[in-house]
DNA sequence: TCCTCATATGCAACTCGTTGCATAGCCAAG
DNA sequence: CTTGGCTATGCAACGAGTTGCATATGAGGA
């Protein structure tokens, strides 16, 4: 449910089209929620005929007409419906931790390549989030002070960099361990 | 794709039913990888039928009969050739994020109680997982030397609790700031 | 005796999410 | 003038995951 539920964030956050929210999603949320730009239009079609939402229809010049939607009554007491119930804690869903403990049934090595191909794709994350704390919040350009919302932003994002930090850190881990066990006589 | 994978490693640690299995997956496995026991039923039927996994009928008395899978060969192969494909790395999916920002659309004081208990969850996590690396592998009662397979499930539960401790330490930011913001002049 | 709990397996219906494909307008480069 | 790229929206089919329900055995307690 919670795609909806970004949904309207994001579109509190400024109205937009299904493209713009899709290219939201590639950024800003996308950091901590994903959805393809068919789960977008299809969502937003079904959000419109619950009466959560609004289109206007305009046509552009020099590019493809677009529908800008934006929330409307119902759909803000549905967002603060939600957040007054609770949610349970995320659960994992770790596909590389599955692979590690593969590799316990084939040769450690192989993993050594793809661990540090991830390693490198969150060191890339990290330095887009860093980048974008100094442009929107830290640095000399960013307000002040800084309004609720993007006291809440700038804490989701520190949050992303926590995360980075810490898998970054943990990735250096699991190389350490797949070299030691790769010297090591094999097994199994 | 990555369910039949996680019980491809399951089942090579220790064969097992489909019961057992789903007890593993709120457990060990399920640190990283969950699953629903409807779910890993269906998996098993068709993974049985495709010829990854073997079935034993095991008649127990005081208990219902149950089904052992184990794994085959062909269940092995398939295990080793996903180690040697590169899957893409995680995207977030974490739904309180999506709260916290939603919070700037209503008082975020109304989420304060619900980051505590999604803070108590993960403090109860993490000393459930340092309780488990002590048992099996920093403790007295550990083996000695570790095995492969035993150092790979061991990096990957330094993982968790390296998960579990940036999560609390984040979720305490998530409080400062929200309490921060409770106590300024509303907004919106 | 009846109820509940733990073991053990499964169907049916549904929602959520992914992948591939299709369409269409306009711009710029070759 | 054709091709490729960006904006913009959408369908159809499939696969993954959730929820509710159903069934059966046997243990232990009220």
């Amino acid at each position: 449910m919670a795609l909806e539920h970004a949904i309207l964030v994001s579109l509190l956050e400024k109205p937009g089209s299904g493209y713009e929210l899709a290219r939201r999603f590639e950024r800003s949320i996308g950091y901590f929620w994903t959805a393809t730009h068919q789960q977008i239009y299809r969502v937003l079609k079904r959000m419109e005929s619950e009466g959560l939402l609004a289109v206007r229809e305009l046509s552009q010049q020099s590019r493809p007409d677009k529908k800008e939607y934006s929330v409307v009554g119902p759909g803000r007491t549905a967002l603060s419906q939600w957040l007054h119930e609770s949610i349970q804690p995320e659960s994992m869903r770790h596909e590389l931790a599955v692979k590690i403990r593969g590799a316990a049934f084939d040769d450690p090595s192989v993993l050594i390549r793809e661990v540090e191909r991830h390693r490198q794709v969150h060191i890339d994350r990290l330095a887009h989030y860093l980048a974008g704390e100094l442009r929107d919040f830290t640095g000399p350009a960013a307000p002040t002070p800084l309004d609720a919302g993007q006291e809440l932003q700038h804490v989701v994002l520190r949050g992303g960099i926590a995360y980075e930090r810490m898998t970054i850190a943990w990735l250096d881990d699991v190389l350490a361990t797949l070299r030691r066990l790769g010297t090591s006589p094999p097994h199994v």
